[in-house]
Parts: C-alpha cells; sequence; structure tokens
DNA sequence: ATGGTTTTTACTGCGTC
DNA sequence: GACGCGGTAAAAACCAT
C-alpha cells in the first residue's frame, strides 16, 4: 500500500467531508492542552471586557468569569475536540477512531468484508497461480455469502413492512402472500438497487390488493406507507412494468362493501349500487373515471334509492372523495338509470 | 415540458329543520 | 343559524405524449 490511504469503495479520502477536525482545529487545540496551567499568558491574553480584571475559569460551572466584578464572559465552555491529542499527522492516522464512511445504501452499512481484485499480496507483490486460484474461491464464496445474507435480511424487513400495511388497512392473508410473492420476485430480478425496500414492499402489496380483487386506493396506501405517493406510483408502475404483472384497473364494484359496511348501510344497498355501477358499465361512462369516486357515488345514490340517509360528505369522508365528485358521478350514475328505462 | 382530462377547493344560493 | 344539497369557476392533480 503506498501513499494515502484510500477508501476502496468510494476511492476518495478515509474521512467524513465536514466530520473531521480541521488542521488548524487540532492545532489550536494541541497549542492550549500544551500550556493548559500557563495562566500568566492566558491572563495578558484574556481580560475582562469590563474591567479589564483577571479572569478566572470556573471548572464546575463551566464559566469564565471576571475576578474582579464577576462579569461572566464565556459560558458553557464545553470541549467539544478529542480527548487524544495529536501533534503530527502520524499520529493523527494513529489516534483518529474515524473510520471508513458507512452508507445506508448496503444492508451492511459497507462494513462486510471487501476482497480486492487485484492478484497482490499486503506488499504489492503479484500472488502465485495457486494463490491465485485461492483468492478467486474466496471471492467466488465471499460474495455469495454476502449477498444470500444481504436478500435474507432485505427479505425480511420487507416482509415485515408488508405484513405491517396489510394488517393496517384490513388485507386478508391470501394478499400478503401475493405481495410476498411479489416482492420475492422483484429481489431475485434485482429490480432493488436503487429502489427503497420500502417502497417496494409498499407497491407490491398495492399490486397483491388489486390483483385479489380487494383494492385499496393509493391514499389509504400513502397513510400506512413509510414512502410518499410519488415514490410509491413511481415504483408500482416500475415493478409492474418490469414484472410483467397483470393488474386490471380497479373495478368500483370492489369499493362497495367495505363502503358500505363503514356507512352502516343493509345489503340492499349494497346490491342497489352494484347494480347502477354494472348499468354505468353498461352505458361506458366509467372510464377515465376514479373508481373509488364511482363507487362512493353509487353508494351515495343507492342510499338515496332505498330511502337510507347518508349525507354526501359522510360518503366523501369514508371513500375519500370530495362531495363534487360524488355529485357529479351520482347524477350521471341516476340519468343512466333513467335512460335505460325509457328505451 | 405540455395539453387535455379529472378532481378538488372555495364560494354561492336555496330549502329545511 | 346550521345543515344538506346543487351548482360554478378556478386551481390543482393526473396522465399521456
Amino acid at each position: 500500500m503506498l501513499g494515502k490511504p484510500t477508501c476502496p469503495l468510494f476511492s476518495g479520502a478515509w474521512e467524513h467531508p465536514g466530520e473531521t477536525m480541521s488542521d488548524t482545529t487540532i492545532k489550536q487545540y494541541a497549542r492550549t492542552e500544551e500550556r493548559p496551567t500557563d495562566n500568566r499568558e492566558s491572563e495578558e491574553t484574556h481580560r475582562c471586557p469590563e474591567c479589564e480584571g483577571h479572569l478566572i475559569t470556573d471548572e464546575e460551572h463551566a464559566e469564565t468569569v471576571c475576578r474582579d466584578c464577576g462579569l461572566v464572559v464565556e459560558a458553557d465552555a464545553v470541549d467539544r475536540g478529542p480527548e487524544w491529542r495529536a501533534f503530527d499527522s502520524a499520529e493523527r492516522d494513529s489516534k483518529s477512531r474515524v473510520g471508513a464512511p458507512t452508507t445506508k445504501m448496503m444492508h451492511d452499512k459497507g462494513l462486510s468484508t471487501n476482497i480486492g481484485w487485484q492478484n497482490r499480496d499486503a506488499y504489492g507483490k503479484s500472488l502465485s497461480s495457486n494463490q491465485r486460484r485461492q483468492m478467486q474461491r474466496l471471492r467466488t464464496w465471499n460474495e455469495r455469502f454476502r449477498t444470500r445474507d444481504s436478500k435474507e435480511r432485505n427479505l425480511k424487513q420487507a416482509l415485515g413492512e408488508i405484513d405491517r400495511m396489510a394488517s393496517a388497512l384490513g388485507l386478508p392473508k391470501a394478499v400478503r402472500e401475493t405481495a410476498s410473492v411479489i416482492y420475492r420476485r422483484a429481489l431475485d430480478e434485482d429490480l432493488l438497487p436503487g429502489r427503497s425496500i420500502e417502497g417496494v414492499a409498499t407497491a407490491s402489496l398495492y399490486a397483491a390488493a388489486r390483483q385479489m380483487g380487494t383494492p385499496r386506493s393509493l391514499d389509504e396506501f400513502t397513510a400506512v406507507s413509510r414512502v410518499d405517493k410519488m415514490e410509491m406510483t413511481r415504483t408500482y408502475r416500475y415493478v409492474v412494468r418490469e414484472l410483467k404483472l397483470e393488474v386490471q384497473p380497479a373495478d368500483p364494484e370492489q369499493y362497495v362493501p367495505r363502503f358500505v359496511s363503514r356507512l352502516d348501510l343493509g345489503d340492499e344497498v349494497e346490491r342497489e349500487a352494484r347494480s347502477l355501477l354494472r348499468g354505468a358499465k353498461e352505458a361506458s361512462i366509467t372510464s377515465g373515471k376514479s373508481p373509488v369516486g364511482l363507487a362512493a357515488a353509487a353508494v351515495y345514490a343507492a342510499a338515496l334509492l332505498t330511502n337510507q340517509k347518508v349525507t354526501q360528505s359522510e360518503v366523501g369522508n369514508v371513500a375519500d372523495i370530495s362531495e363534487v365528485t360524488i355529485r357529479n358521478r351520482y347524477k350521471e350514475l341516476l340519468d343512466v338509470d333513467h335512460g335505460e328505462l325509457f328505451e
């Protein structure tokens, strides 16, 4: 190894930028530490700004006070320097405990063993062919262990996350299992690098919920997921595309039972809402409209038709849809109904 | 980036309790 | 007067290009 030590991962300096002390800081510290008891000099340079009196350092209260007038010149004199001293760069290297930078991009924070690719020993000499073969085998196995370990940790965390979200959203077990299958595939196809585990986990669950016919809206997901909407939709699109998942657009009817039960409405309403939605689908006025809005409007309209009292805002609340949208949709739904009656 | 579509926000007027 | 409802214009969000 020649020259300055550099980090093999980042091929930069070892130090974290901004975290190490500058040379001047160290020099300053070293100087004061060198003569901590030489108070003649410090008395000469440190005079009370008020009365020019002598300053005393009160160790107990971490203050610097004037002996004559009692003025507190400097409070909170906490020593934030290192507890070791260094007088030259060699000593600094040997005493500094600042290590390689860690990174959250790798599951092991970049701390796992890394076997260099050069076929050289620690002194820079070439290895014999025998040694070279041996090193190659070591590399292979190290890599195998490292990636297997990495994937397992990754999976463990993701599955925990999927479980958490699924139970928060009241999704059945089958959906979780589908989600974990999707996640595993994503992992196997190396879709993870550059994306967060949370994001892919959320996307997997979202896709699974839709595939299993128990969709939850994006808003519901963002409420329980740790990733924001943008990342989630982006990751979702990506996962669906890469894994070629077949996810058909959510059917509004699938939201109906949930809204009905949350509003404490009867089966009658549910049936009516479903039939309204079917009628709307026939008339093809559903395309381009948000399924959630459609479902909410259908539930509202159905309640109206069956003389059950629900307000638009109540439906809007459970469905996370604005009243305006409910109004617009349910008008259209009823129009269809009438039109069919007259034709 | 852009343009078209959908949804939301904010505001208004009307009728009812 | 508060509430539910209906409507509108403008803003914002969304989506394909």
